[in-house]
Order: structure tokens, then sequence, then C-alpha cells
DNA sequence: CTGAAAGCGCTTACAG
DNA sequence: CTGAAAGCGCTTACAG
């Protein structure tokens, strides 16, 4: 079905307010060259007619689009439309943050083998990109540098490193594991078990696992590797067969501090499976607070990234580089949050 | 940061490849006017110069952006950050489906008191508009109206019934409700309470319940009014208070059948709260299948809708239009997923 | 403060 | 099959 009457153009308003086309881009612009009482008018006439700037022939002109591009990598192990509810909070919180400087976001769910690092700012579809959840580091680290080697405007979400190519923000995920497994400490466990990848393909999960061995050290207790059990990818399911292998060895333990809720999540079901009970036998925390954490059973206590606020650092650093600022990576803090799944006294009853 | 060479322009490519820059524009669009060595030509050209045509430019010239824009409206009651998980698979599915055909998606949260009727297709920016989650339908109906009158492209996602402004994809929620109730009644329950709101305003809910009302009367049973409790909005909260506000009624039930999946886990924490047992005293069917509901305490029965297929139905439906198609509004099935917490004897044991 | 004009990078009739 | 030319709807020097 075709428009009724087609689009306005400005010159539609300049005819209809008596000026130039030229007065009604600088009177719609905001421009100080324009009269206000001219200014009034114009816009009197383009609300009149539903006037709206023609997005592509300003973009045109102008040479950049006021959008930016969400790129959010998919694990290609994860289920066709589960994405990590983590990925998904900063995706609501990123929206918002752009919507509200005025930028448009466009969004698209790429496969770690795409071409992705060339085309959304070549083509000028956005002027610059926000990259989440990119997978193996090592693999998607040759991408950035040529990200950066091509003067593309970038920040990914991610662990915040010594020499790594763009900016990254991400949160202290090295104090968030060491707050975690402290809390676990002082509850009187000994026996805590890591469920979660510790290595330098996945710096986030590594730094994590940094942060739980410091708050061992830092306990007079020695760091026990069979008390480690590798997941990389966070999902319950990867979670839950990780916490059975690590049972299956036959190791006392009495805490599971997992590097992400979604693996968490899964290492409670294992140990329910097993007969064990969290949090008696096993109290168990996790990371990220997604919304699903505080409906587990028991509700999970975890560590809280603020993803509003990472939303929002992301797109105004974003910004920043497009504006030709230069920009710093940054870390955001991470706050404990305590529920029933770690056996701690005060926890409060119901979701809070 | 600036770029290190400027981005190409078909001209660049016309050079190098020793034709005119129509031929190139041609030749890249798969015209069949052009001549394939000629078109391998340019292609090797624009290959090498890592030429990407210019969005802006084409799409002003074309008049139309192979863009959607997909509107999500904020419960203006849920937290900030929290967005109803069923919208968010379906957002997941749309941008792939979206993606598979070519078209950029460009997203935005809407306040339902915005201005959001006219600015997307007004300034170009997308050429068609997906709504999901608007809200009071009643309040919303009017802008459905103008979006018509106005001739926008759109598909909204929700109930299906007569008269509706514009393309709704929807699924079954009457056959859905009653799938529900049905499978409670087989399992020997007599006094089944519906949690959500049974008014116009909110007509997918409405249509659950009516589902809900057939399979009782099927079954000889009577419509207690007693048993139904208001719920609009959908969130875990208002089914913890609306689930209390029932029990605090004083009337005999023996199930809960939840217009949603939040819904009926707030439910489950309430009935924990007020000591009852789920399924053994109570038990509780959902309506989404949102990924939380088979890591909830006990896993939860519910009404799946089919989010995949119902987004890429939504995007194919929205591009037929932009195309001048004829499009109808269509029911999708449901599929009822039996897990714990409707006491059925076969549900399987841990998440499926 | 305002207007006439150029030009952003394409696509597509039109002519050959 | 190919090229020259017009034009999509703006923004912004340039001139007044």
């Amino acid at each position: 079905m075709a428009r009724m009457k087609s689009k306005p153009t400005s010159f539609d308003i300049a005819y209809r307010a008596g000026v130039s086309q030229a007065t009604v881009s600088r009177a719609l612009r905001g421009s100080p060259l324009v009269n206000e009482e001219t200014r009034r008018r114009v816009q009197a006439v383009a609300k009149e007619l539903h006037y709206t700037v023609d997005k592509h022939a300003s973009s045109l002109r102008r040479q950049s689009s006021a959008t930016v591009a969400l790129l959010l990598f998919e694990d290609p192990t994860a289920d066709d439309s589960l994405i990590n509810p983590f990925f998904l909070s900063m995706l609501g919180s990123i929206t918002r943050a752009a919507a509200r400087l005025g930028y448009d976001l466009l969004i698209s769910f790429q496969q770690l083998s795409d071409d992705w690092h060339a085309d959304y700012q070549d083509s000028h579809k956005a002027d610059g990109l926000i990259l989440l959840g990119y997978g193996d580091y090592l693999v998607s680290r040759g991408r950035l540098e040529r990200l950066v080697q091509q003067g593309t405007h970038f920040v990914r979400w991610g662990a915040v490193v010594e020499g790594q190519p763009g900016v990254s923000i991400g949160c202290d995920n090295r104090q968030g594991g060491e707050a975690a497994t402290t809390h676990l400490l002082a509850l009187g466990r000994r026996r805590i078990a890591f469920v979660g990848a510790a290595s330098p393909h996945c710096p986030e999960f590594f730094e994590r696992y940094a942060g739980h061995c410091a708050a061992l050290r830092a306990a007079g207790l020695e760091v026990d590797p069979q008390l480690q059990a590798d997941a990389g990818d966070s999902t319950e399911l990867v979670g839950h067969a990780a916490t059975h292998a690590l049972l299956a060895r036959d190791v006392a333990i009495d805490a599971i501090f997992a590097a992400s809720d979604l693996l968490a999540i899964g290492a409670l079901r294992a140990l329910a499976e097993r007969g064990l009970r969290t949090p008696e036998d096993v109290a168990v925390v996790g990371f990220d607070d997604i919304p699903m954490a505080r409906f587990a059973a028991p509700p999970l206590t975890t560590v809280l990234q603020d993803t509003k606020r990472a939303g929002e650092l992301l797109v105004a650093s974003l910004l920043q580089q497009i504006r030709g600022e230069t920009v710093e990576s940054r870390m955001l803090p991470t706050t404990l949050v305590i529920r029933r799944s770690c056996g701690a006294p005060a926890a409060p009853a119901g979701p809070a």
C-alpha cells in the first residue's frame, strides 16, 4: 500500500513558510544564524505537514549517520534463540543510552566466522560499533586489530587487559572473583571449587579465576587444580556437565564459585541430582546477576555487573571516539548480591 | 580518529576497472544488463579496494532503506532494565530473520506516551515497523489506526481479533489457554484459578482466559469469578501479589493457570510462602515458555509460543507489505510443555 | 540574517 | 551491453 500523500520535502516547507529551502534546513537544525521569528514560522509549518528530515539525504550530505551498530556474537554452541541473558540486559541499556543521546541503534547477531570487521562503517550504515560477546579472545583479537588499523570506531565489552587493541569497557572481574570467594571463606567454606574456563581464551573468566585464587591465598589456602572444572561457554548445560565432571573426581568440596550465573544454575541442578543440598552441603555463588538468578532454587548469591551503567559507558565512550576524542578503557566495580545459595545467615527470604 | 584512506566511491572502482560509474553500479547490484566478464572485473576491483555501496546514497536514490524498525514498548511499571524475556526471545528471532532477508534492523524502546506513530517511516529511517508489547490495547488502538491511515507498513505481535487495524501475528491464545486448563482437568484438578487480567485492555490474556473458561465448561464445571485474580502486567512481582490476593480470599484451589510464565513464577513463590506445595497442593501452569521456566522451582509446565516461527512470520509479513502485497493477520498454534509444576506423572526429571 | 548554488554517492531512465 | 546525465533531499560554504 502506498502512502496517501508523498512525504513533504524541505522545499515544500520553504514554499509554505515563504523562505528559501536553505533557511528551512538551518531553522530546523537549530542554527544560530536564523531569526527567531523565522524559525518559529518554519517549525510551525514543519509540524503541520508532519515534516521530518530525510535521514538518508541528511546523512549523505553530512557524511555521518547518527547511528551506531551493536554486534552481538553468538555462542555457536548455544541454542538458536537462546542468547545469554546477561547480554540481553546489556542490549536493553545500550538501546536506551543510544536513544537518549540521539543515536539510532542497528543491531545484528554475528557468527564469529562472519566477515564483520569492515561492513558497517564502510557502508556508512553506522558511525561506530559496539561489540558484545565476541567469543574466544585469541581468535577475535586479530579482528580487533584490523578494526583499529582501519580507523573504525568501536568499543567492546569484555576483560580489560594490557595491550589490547582498541577500547574496552568491562567490570573488574578479578575484584568480583575475589569478593565471591572471600565471602565463601568468611562463611567457613574451605574446599571451594571454580566452575569456568581458566585460560587466556576467555579472559573474563580467567580474571575471575585469578581473583578466586588470590582470595584463597590471602586466607592461607592452596589452590588445588582438582577444584577447577573447565567451562568455556556460559550455558546451563555446560555448567551442569562441568559440575558432574567435578563431582566425579571424588574430591571433597563444600562450595562452588561459578564463573557465570548460567553455569551456576547448571551446577545447582547437578548438585541436586547427586543428592547434595545447597547451601547446606555445597554453597554456590555465581556471576552476573541475570534476572533468572533470583528465581533459582535456591535463589543465587552472585556478583552483580551493573549493566545499566555499562551500557551507558559503552555508548558514551563510542560517541567520544566518533567526535574524535581520545578514550581510555575502563573497569567498573562489581557488587556481591547475597541470596540463599551461599548459606549466609542474613540472606533475605524472597527475591529482593 | 580519522580513517586512514577515505572510503572509495563507485567512481574509484570505475576508474580502476576501466568502465563507467554506471556500469559499476549495475555490475554490483547484479543487473542482467551487464556482461559477465565486465561484472567479474568490477567485482574484483571492488573487493580489492574493500568497496561497499554507500547506504545513504543508495537509499536516497532508491527511496527505500532496506531497514525495518523494531519498536518495543516498555511496561511502565517494569524495572528499567527488565524487559519481558518473552519479547527478548522474539527480538532474537526477528533480528535473525531480518538479517537473513537482507534487511537491517533498527531497534528502539518506546514509552507508550511517545510520539512514535510517525517518526520512523516519515524520516525514511525504516521501510516498515514491527510492534512488540504495546501495552493497553484500548489505548494503543488509536495509534494503530493512525498508522494505517498514514499508509505506514507495520505488523504487530498480539492477539488476533476481528476488526483490528493493520496486520497482527499472534499465537492462538484461546487454544493455548484451553489446552492448559484441559491438561489440569485431566490430572484431576477441579478448583483451577486464573491469574491474569480478563479484560479487553489486554486481549491476549483475555483470550487465554476465554480458553480456560471453555475448557472448564467442556468439563461441566462452572466458571467461578472468585477464582480469577487480576494481573495486567506480566511481571513476577505482579504474579506474586495477585496470588496472595487470591489466597487471601480463602477459596479452595488446587491449581493455578497463570497468563504468563513471569506471573506463574510469582505465583510459585506466593504459594511457597503460604506453605503450599507445588504441585501436590496446588498445580501451576504458565504461558510463554521463557528460558527461565525450566529453572523454576519446580520446573514450570507451560504453553509454548514458538518465538522463532513468530519472528520469521513477522518479518516475512512486513516485507510482503513493503512489496505491496496484501497480507492477512495470522495465528500460530501453541504447544503444551509438561514439566513438574503441574504434577503430571510422566514429567521428565530435569530440564529437557 | 537570508538565498542561490554546489555537491554528498548513488540508481536508473534514455540514447546509442 | 555501455555511457552520459539527471536527480534523490539534504547541508553548508559563499556572497550579499
